[in-house]
DNA sequence: ATTATCTATAGATCTATAGATAATGC
DNA sequence: ATTATCTATAGATCTATAGATAATGC
């Protein structure tokens, strides 16, 4: 029954790759233990020599999703070096991003989640979060870059929630122009510098 | 034990209430029948003369916290008339907002878990994310209104996306900047109108 | 007579632990 | 000898149901 070391490692980042998804697709309260192991093609009683807890295994899932997405934008901006924020913006705030929450945005997936968990679950988040921001910072800054910083937090902000949106409700129209608005606010902002107030009436 | 209609129904609607705050503070999943009647000062037997299932309890619940966030709404318009946006975003985009998970926005707390959720739970989300909508589009609309509705989409999607993004992580400074960076996009969107593409470099 | 709520319980599932087993690693 | 995984289980909790109780409503 015993398996190599080498084995046991690889059990265990199957166990953690398995969790990242099934944590996105079921929420952190909405799996067992028993199924998560079972997706790794394990039993049950494993899980404590690799694991100190199910809230230590929420932990390290997270940090692999938000990996993993890092991972998903940079190949979309690889295949399109020539506009990478458009790149990322077009599968983000697509109907297919929208269906596929096994594999999607782990803050869309399970940010409403996070914000009940412990302190290793939310670093895992916020280091994934830096991530996406020191991206977009490079992508949506205006010349001198004074605050692009902010304005990667607002167009992060807009992506994050506009997929929440449009997977909260029935309609699939009403969850198309949310994707839709939201890729037209982002793309002004990208390429917006600070205006004026405009005429208000 | 048997007690008036009047009173059954009141009981019926404060189960509604605590559950509308309970499923914000720990999620669908994350707590049961028992601490729910509970909390409304009954036990667990009486919960299946009321509801049909522990489903349509949570649908019945984010109906209510909807409707109570659309009132809150309306109460912080009604405290300053002349800006009714930037009071709505004054509290929304607010660290307060972001500890008071029980009593905060549903779809900030629960948009995830919305997304897992039956039809009937998702309805209930989509009918209290179209008021905000109506409610937005006549702040944010430029003069003739045409494309306000896309416009409050993308604002309503800044605001969702703000306040998951500033509880999912535990630096404080960095919620307290996402909230101000989508505070300051929102009022900037609020009053442009549509611009040409800025000088790019 | 009806019924809202209670206590009690069925049956499933949850996290976590214990001890057995069989292969690894020294 | 060590240990990764297995089967089995403890103890708690979950949703849902059953039957008793006591007050309402006719």
């Amino acid at each position: 029954m015993r398996v190599s070391r080498i084995q046991a490692e690889q059990n265990r980042q199957t166990v953690i790759d398995v969790a990242s998804r099934l944590f996105r697709e079921h929420g952190f309260d909405g799996i067992g233990l028993k199924d998560l192991m079972k997706g790794a093609g394990l039993t049950q009683g494993a899980f404590y020599k690799q694991f100190a807890s199910k809230e230590d295994l929420a932990a390290q899932a997270s940090k692999r999703a938000m990996e993993s997405a890092a991972h998903r934008w940079a190949a979309a901006t690889a295949a399109e070096p020539n506009d990478p924020f458009g790149a990322v913006i077009a599968f983000y705030l697509s109907m297919d991003h929208r269906g596929e929450r096994m594999d999607g945005c782990p803050v869309v997936a399970l940010g409403s989640d996070a914000a009940r968990q412990g302190s290793d679950v939310k670093a895992a988040f916020e280091a994934g979060i830096r991530k996406y921001l020191d991206l977009l910072g490079g992508w949506v800054g205006d010349a001198h870059g004074e605050d692009s910083r902010d304005k990667a937090m607002a167009v992060l902000s807009t992506m994050v929630g506009a997929v929440v949106l449009s997977r909260a409700v029935n309609d699939e129209r009403l969850s198309k122009q949310f994707l839709q608005a939201a890729a037209e606010s982002v793309r002004k902002a990208s390429r917006t510098v600070d205006v004026q107030p405009g005429p208000h009436q």
